[in-house]
DNA sequence: CTGAAAGCGCTTACAG
DNA sequence: CTGAAAGCGCTTACAG
């Protein structure tokens, strides 16, 4: 590679010092230069193709505009789409983006934690996985900039803009009970993390503010490193025995999908036998064959309001924001009243 | 943030000099260093939990272990996937991945190089776009270290990894004939990429070497910039007239799931009324009623391929791999041959 | 076996 | 209005 032009280069084609052109390219102390050396030395900057080394930069000032981004997975739809409205909401500050994955696996995200912190990172921002919290502690304590994103730990006082989880999966239980439906299932995740907890919590409490006794084996909790197999077996068994659940809400786009491709397989009419509310807004909902309830997340705002407090703590440190973002629950066929007869048996 | 430890803080508290320090903790020398000062300094470092600058290392040695991605946008899932596989090779070298989108905007990308190398990355791997030649040639002009990846230019001697996009299309119309179809559709995009450019004639070659008339109004040309409208159209007027097509090829993922959403909505049987051959594996497929034939990118081999030689053309400059990697057709139900019954027909 | 010194490309307080 | 100088935290050729 050529070597790059440097502020020197420009400096001694100009045949002022380095000082000067530094002060011009950054529009610094303006009023006090002559207007014709700033100009002379714009020109020159111009014509060498002048572009400054952040490197160097960033060494002097201790800031590199770079924010580094740990999610889940970024092959997740969820993680990539996250990531695009945070890279647009940084690029609009002029600040870069670093990410990795964790893997749901808290030793891979403070291994990306401290690659970040080496590479200077300004800020964090951290889908959290279970058993982080004592890193993310240890973030808060030396006092680095991060916000937890979707996920965050209700015994640490951090900053962080996550879902209303508890509210999402409430509004949709009582949304299916309001539509008919008693025995209702859920498919969720077998994690400690506060906002499964939390969704467990919305599911059992609108079951219990509408007098329907919970059910253990209506709760299904799946594990990450078993989706598939896990997710099959929870929906024959939410589907078999004496008495079938009518409904079942999933609890991510992940979990929705497995359930609705069990769905197709086995050939359950939806929402005739089976009503079904879904996680996220994704494209493949619309290849199923019946338009389905969801419940959306509000992924932009999420984003960049994220990035926002980020960026404000940067300028402001110490100060800590937490937002709780309210779901939206998309009602489509998927979840038609069950005491009415369908439509269909019209046509 | 408490200040991090550096070099001389180490060399303060063990009583040597900053260059011994810096050898010990980088391996370096080793042969010649006092084994119990070694131990000594690296335990300091340790209680005091040294972690290096990377940022005045990159400044001395001019390598960031930092590689510059560009894709069109992380939030499609192929982008996505192909982030994640190059992530995990570029990690077990302890590279870091600094990501952008461009939006298929020959501008946004440049911007994009602009940032990347202004952060010193080491190298970039770049999804070009339309237009993005001249800025290509000027990178190896310049001789930066790149890697196109998915998309490339034929006039230009660049390194790259893509796939064999003719092969590819020319497997699944083949395959789509020897079942019996004749009237065979394409939806693609309007663009001059040379990846899209080979399709095209991928699929012209095999209506020829098939003797089978190419009709214009078989291949399809959507915009990018209004991809539902244009697919919908394109879809209608195949599907219309006195020959509608028997099978239609789309041409990447986002194409298919909204072809496949107007199958759904014109409730149209597949394969019976029509064939169909998707692009990319997507989980959404899963979704659709009937299994799906589909081109199946090697995205694996493909990111990490790339990844690997970006990495050796870091350590060898100047040498030039080129890719172009075969797709699998995948042969599900949705292009059963058309002159057997459909088994359903028995049942 | 060890360390003083130069230098990577910048920024900026200070002096003139 | 302008510039010499120090320094950010490292690496490394060189001297001893």
């Amino acid at each position: 590679m050529n070597k790059r032009t440097s502020l020197k280069d420009i400096a001694g084609a100009v045949g002022v010092s380095i000082t000067l052109v530094s002060y011009v390219l950054n529009n610094k102390k303006e009023n006090r230069i002559n207007k014709a050396v700033a100009q002379k030395i714009r020109e020159v900057a111009k014509a060498l193709n002048y572009q400054p080394n952040q490197i160097a930069k960033s060494l002097k000032t201790n800031k590199t505009r770079t924010l580094g981004l740990i999610v889940a997975d970024i092959a997740n739809p969820f993680s990539a789409s996250l990531a695009r409205i945070i890279e647009d909401e940084a690029d609009r500050q002029q600040y870069t983006v670093l990410f990795g994955s964790s893997d749901e696996k808290a030793q891979k995200g403070q291994k990306l934690i401290d690659t970040f912190l080496n590479r200077q990172v300004d800020g964090l921002l951290i889908a959290a996985t279970e058993g982080m919290e004592p890193q993310i502690a240890d973030l808060q304590q030396r006092g680095i900039p991060f916000v937890l994103i979707d996920r965050y730990f209700p015994h640490l006082r951090t900053s962080y803009v996550a879902l209303n989880n508890y509210q999402a999966i409430y509004t949709a239980v009582q949304h299916l009970i309001d539509s008919g439906y008693r025995r209702i299932g859920m498919v969720t995740f077998n994690s400690s993390l506060f906002h499964i907890s939390e969704r467990a919590r919305g599911y059992q409490s609108a079951l219990n503010d509408n007098n329907i006794p919970f059910q253990k084996r209506w709760l299904k909790e799946v594990r990450v490193d078993n989706l598939i197999g896990d997710v099959a077996k929870a929906f024959r068994e939410l589907r078999t025995g004496q008495q079938p659940v009518e409904a079942i809400v999933f609890t991510s786009n992940s979990l929705s999908l497995l359930g609705l491709k069990q769905i197709r397989l086995l050939d359950i009419r939806v929402p005739q036998e089976l009503a079904v509310v879904g996680f996220d807004e994704t494209e493949a909902y619309d290849l199923f064959y019946a338009p389905l309830t969801f419940i959306q997340q509000p992924l932009q705002a999420m984003g960049q309001l994220a990035t926002k407090v980020l960026l404000e703590t940067l300028a402001t440190p110490g100060q800590i924001t937490q937002a709780n973002l309210d779901a939206t629950l998309v009602i489509q066929a998927s979840t038609k009243p069950h005491y009415l007869p369908s439509p269909e048996l019209f046509l």
